[in-house]
DNA sequence: CAAAAAATTTAGGCGCGTCTAAATTTAATA
DNA sequence: TATTAAATTTAGACGCGCCTAAATTTTTTG
């Protein structure tokens, strides 16, 4: 089996690969890894050799087949740890990200299987991300960014591109939480902030910061 | 922070000074760990060096208060989370160990806080092995062997010396669960083993190598 | 109690994952 | 396009946890 490295290295080229596609580059995964370039160097050779990855030196790298579907089981057991963490445990959904971080690894296919079932195989973890299925495919879901919504639309909150705790905190204290729906009623041509008003018939300006990172439908 | 090598050694050097007191023996330290007395030597320097245990060469090895106390979290996180894949997984009591041998070593106390208060505080876990106190003290309970029971006598089963998976099963499959009342009616002079009989109404002959390993009160 | 046996430690080495410094390749620019 | 700059890889090293073989200490035994 692969070890805990592998296995961050694997999910962390994943992420890094959806999120600007083409090749993954060494200096974007030393600085994921906070590590430096000539260890992700090692990393990739060692990777490559058990065909989890196609390299081509200095060409960065991409998953194969088979290192994606690896990926996705890491990302799998991450998000459902997430989500019992919050819905069992009582956790903020800014709190679980570390924590998941290392259950994910516990490699037990009955575990995992067991987990999904009791927590109701949930489609999508406490930051509205989908969870990969069993059989390592994930789920393609298109939301656009609250920043790119009209004045007059009233969209719901599903899902956020920032995972820091400060962000998600500052939703929190915005109100700004998942399956909130909120109504755009003005952007700023100045700074593109936008005003919208939440279903509590407050009504608040975000920053586009804020915009930018915000999921909806 | 310890390293999951060190928190085993500390929990493995625990298991075996109460099992028999005094010094632990490097050999018993190689059989445990599945390594060899030449590793189990490196590893006490360390542990020493760290303060977590008292170690003079040649002479076997005590925990320190620091190593007990150590040695005590991992044990707690270790039964609770065998508490929680019984009792909320669903799992059975002969499935759990090295999966709670791998969740033992996720350190984050408010993890563990929270999953005791969803666990309800549970005092023992699924084998009847105390769950040490969160401030690090491990709750003395007095037991007997079912192999000292005498006959006439009524009597709980309340734990288990032997873990492993085949005891376990084999426990199942004659109906002699945790909490089940059982009833010494007969001893064998020729081979020690007993006739019991269980609430159900049912009886049956327990061998000796049964009930040396079965705890009652 | 001296010799043999057993237990333990030390010496030297290995794979993993990391580092710094130096070499190499690719990309940018004058 | 020839130089310079940036990105990447290689060389050599280190700590961890482990190993085998050899040396040392303790225990057992004739
Ligand atoms: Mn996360
Ligand atoms: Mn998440
Ligand atoms: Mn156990
Ligand atoms: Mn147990």
């Amino acid at each position: 089996m692969h070890s805990f490295t592998e296995e961050n290295y694997l999910k962390i080229i994943y992420a890094l690969s959806t999120r600007q596609n083409g090749e993954v580059t060494t200096n974007a995964l030393a600085e994921m890894t906070a590590t430096k370039a000539a260890s992700v160097s090692d990393m990739l050779r060692k990777l490559a050799d058990k065909q989890l990855i196609h390299y081509k030196k200095y060409q960065g790298v991409r998953l194969t087949a088979e290192g994606e579907r690896q990926a996705l089981r890491v990302i799998r057991r991450h998000r459902l740890w997430e989500v019992f963490l919050v819905q069992k445990l009582g956790f903020g959904w800014d709190q679980v990200h570390d924590i998941a971080e290392e259950l994910e690894h516990i490699r037990s296919e009955e575990l995992v299987s067991r987990l999904d079932t009791f927590l109701g195989s949930p489609q999508f973890d406490p930051h509205g991300d989908p969870i990969p299925t069993p059989a390592g495919t994930m789920p393609q879901i298109e939301y656009r960014k609250l920043s790119d919504v009209s004045v007059g639309e009233e969209v719901t909150i599903m899902g956020v591109l920032e995972h820091s705790p400060e962000f998600l905190q500052h939703l929190d204290r915005s109100g700004l939480t998942l399956g909130c729906a909120v109504k755009v009623s003005e952007i700023s041509s100045f700074d593109k902030s936008v005003q919208v008003h939440l279903s509590s018939e407050k009504s608040l300006f975000v920053s586009c910061e804020v915009t930018r990172n915000l999921l909806v439908n």
